[in-house]
DNA sequence: GGCTAATAGATATTTTTTTCTCTTTTGGCA
DNA sequence: TGCCAAAAGAGAAAAAAATATCTATTAGCC
């Protein structure tokens, strides 16, 4: 979804106004279906023989995400993948509102990064007791994952986006969203297994004949 | 299948020697049966009453992911980004290796980032002409991936990991494993609006009654 | 020694997802 | 005006994934 939307926006920018899921799925390198059935997920309709109205479509994505209303968020660990964080610029465009910035780094501490402050974690409870955010988003290392996370569930927060690599321990109605780094390295890895055994096949089977 | 590598890795480092799928199911928060279904696809064996043997189950994974030979891969892009991939400790554990990085950004070249030195993107085809890595990383700004990629594919590089936010377009025999930086978001907040449409309706239920 | 419970392993069932096929609409073109 | 082809849309079939159920083994305990 994401995906679509991404290049929806570029579209617009362009100044077209329809588009087709046969145009979608060509950029996408996908099934002309899957797209169909995505769009289909979305509730939208289109006009036959058109396409979709882009803006209709931005609309009824962003609706389908929950994009629609900013989502709060607050940063935890500004350490090289948290900057990464901070510099994407994309999330303004998805409603992602990053608030506030902590780490425990001192020399980090009252430094900006893209415009945001760096707050001491040892001053998180003080500072998001009143301004809750929705959502708290990970980035310090693995060992200390937990406990932040104990830290911002205490404080109210209910949705955790968290990119350390570990599991977080959390109660029944707390929400996680893991993201695992090395996921993505393991399906290509997987592909180029394959996808070298193949060849070597076709290679032996050649040599063969 | 990355996670159960991580926490058998540490388990190994914490002196222990079996594992049950009762156990990851735990740790992971999933039904036990996928964890059971994910180990047999590896292929690995455990003993009944007791469970598997942790150095096995390691080996077997990394089998089954093709980590068991390093990876070489080339970085482009020492943006954010970037320089977090380079600080991802793990990636050694997995077999990745980056043996080069480069950027356009004139005060990056010569520098060094965690032990990398960045070289001039314009050098990209003298120095890897010869070495030619497995993989390509592609850490650049969106407007640039599509170039990046041609170049590398040029070099005879057919696997490409992107984290550029494009749909790259490659012929055939070169595999693209795309990572959307939005994905995860985008998970959590359709999560996030299931979760507090359920809660809100439950308030509805309740002052009804 | 025999019972019990924990665990792997195998098989079956259900559910979900993916894929295919067919239908309908309609703009463009001759 | 009427045909054609490109597109959405709906439904069916096939494939895959998730889940449940059953069986076999065996360490630990009484």
């Amino acid at each position: 979804m994401p995906t679509y939307l991404h290049k929806l926006l570029r579209m617009r920018l362009e100044g077209k106004e329809v588009v087709s899921t046969t145009e979608l799925a060509d950029y996408m390198n996908i099934e002309l279906i899957v797209v169909r059935k995505d769009i289909m997920l979305t509730g939208v309709s289109g006009r036959r023989r058109v396409g979709y109205d882009i803006n209709d479509l931005i609309n009824h994505i962003m609706s389908f995400l929950g994009w629609e209303q900013t989502i709060r968020a607050t940063l935890i660990g500004a350490g090289a993948l948290g900057a990464a964080l901070l510099g994407y610029d994309d999330f303004s465009r998805y409603g992602l509102l990053i608030e506030s910035v902590f780490d425990c780094d001192s020399s980090k501490i009252g430094q900006e990064i893209r415009g945001h402050e760096i707050y001491d974690i040892a001053t998180i409870r003080t500072r998001l007791k009143l301004a809750r955010p929705d959502i708290a988003i990970i980035c310090v290392p693995n060992l200390s994952a937990q406990l932040v996370a104990d830290q911002v569930i205490s404080l109210g927060i209910r949705y955790i986006w968290n990119f350390a690599n570990v599991c977080l321990q959390v109660p029944e109605n707390v929400i996680v969203q893991r993201e695992v780094i090395a996921g993505g390295l393991a399906m290509l890895s997987v592909k180029m297994k394959y996808d070298r055994n193949q060849l070597a096949d076709a290679r032996a089977l050649e040599a063969e004949s």
